[in-house]
DNA sequence: TAGATTGTTAATCGATTAACAATC
DNA sequence: TAGATTGTTAATCGATTAACAATC
């Protein structure tokens, strides 16, 4: 039934973003909204949400709008977060352990089954409820376990070792902290990149552009 | 001399990306490269990469191609790098203390003259050599030590009061990553978002997308 | 029914790619 | 000089916005 082929990413990176407002439309104890009620608190077009909206399936009523609850629901439902993609993650520093703690994995479609670090610093501690397992595990847990999913919270240099390992040992997304630029990767694999450094070069650039026009105060 | 008028965010975004890849062309002893080879390695078109650097001027060379230090040089200038805008960091829990201690904001134009957070458990603690404040002091803190940009790292409720108070204090940029949505925000304020939420949603989407992609095998 | 708002097609806008004259 | 590669203009592509007939 979905009419989902080949949305485009720009569309995708959006959903989760309708998923929030809605949710929050939800707990105020909405019920219904429009197209461009919609638009005005998220600061879109009505336009774009229709058409992006549309690219999986006609969800409104015409001279009604959309039903918040069924649209999150269809949402969620197209994002699969009712699925449970099991999920490792390695690298338990200060931001691994931050990501296994702070993180919702089980509400956004993921279960974390098992954390790896190679530093027998931390291996056998416990980070949000898990112990911490030893690289050398990594093999036979992958078989046992069947991950399919990768966080890495690790050195660049670690994860360009560790990517065609993990890949091997059957995992299909890597979720990468690292500096590691994976955009020229394997077929068949999923990466999402969260450069938390350029993002905050982005925001320096942003900043200063900001001030520049300040000063000069063009036409 | 700079022509940075109206630069595209798309532009500006790539900018780091560059940075890292000369960075690590120096650090492998490469004094020289043309904008197809690089465009080989970062999986782009070289043309891309000349409408992007020469919406800051001309900085290659006929013939020749770009000399690596100076690329990188000059991309650490336009990104601001050599700066050092006055950072607070707000909220120590897991993920604030994660980013102070793990995130090099030295090196990416910033310094984090402060972290502070509302809860006694924390206050007082040492995060990254630094000691955490109570959120009492902030005024007063802010008053003295001018910050221009503030880290957020708390829930999404606090998130939305602390804002305006901030901008009241004189921060300028938000680098965010509670689940606020700063989208519709102030002006004169820049705002940089990092959705972790939303990154590991679109995660989800993409692994069912390419799984679902596997067991139809479409035409 | 009349009013409202969708789903969808067409128009516009912006970003990417191709082409090539300029020039090192 | 001849070869290579840039800077820049033109062509293409994709994404956003506008318009409107369909319909609840």
């Amino acid at each position: 039934m979905a009419k989902n082929q080949n949305v485009s990413l720009s569309v995708v990176r959006r959903l989760p973003r309708y998923h929030r407002f809605l949710g929050e439309l939800m707990q105020n104890g909405v019920h219904r909204i429009s197209s461009r009620e919609l638009a005005d608190i998220m600061g879109l077009t009505a336009s774009q949400i229709r058409q992006d909206l549309n690219c999986f399936g006609g969800f409104g009523q015409q001279g009604y709008g959309y039903n918040v609850e069924t649209l999150y629901h269809e949402i969620s439902r197209i994002l699969g977060l009712d699925q449970k993609l099991r999920t490792i993650l390695i690298g338990a520093g200060n931001l691994g352990r931050a990501i296994a703690t702070h993180i919702e994995f089980e509400s956004r479609g993921f279960s974390l089954v098992g954390v790896f670090d190679k530093s027998s610093s931390v291996i056998g501690s416990s980070v949000g409820g898990m112990t911490v397992r030893s690289m050398d595990e990594l093999a036979a847990f992958c078989k046992q376990e069947e991950p399919v999913v990768a966080v890495l919270c690790i050195p660049k240099d670690s994860a360009q070792v560790l990517a065609d390992q993990l890949v091997e040992l059957g995992i299909r997304a890597f979720w990468n902290f690292s500096h590691y630029d994976f955009a020229v990767s394997h077929k068949d694999v999923v990466v999402e990149n969260v450069h938390m450094g350029d993002s905050l070069m982005t925001l320096s650039y942003c900043v200063h552009d900001m001030m520049d026009g300040e000063s000069i105060e063009e036409l």
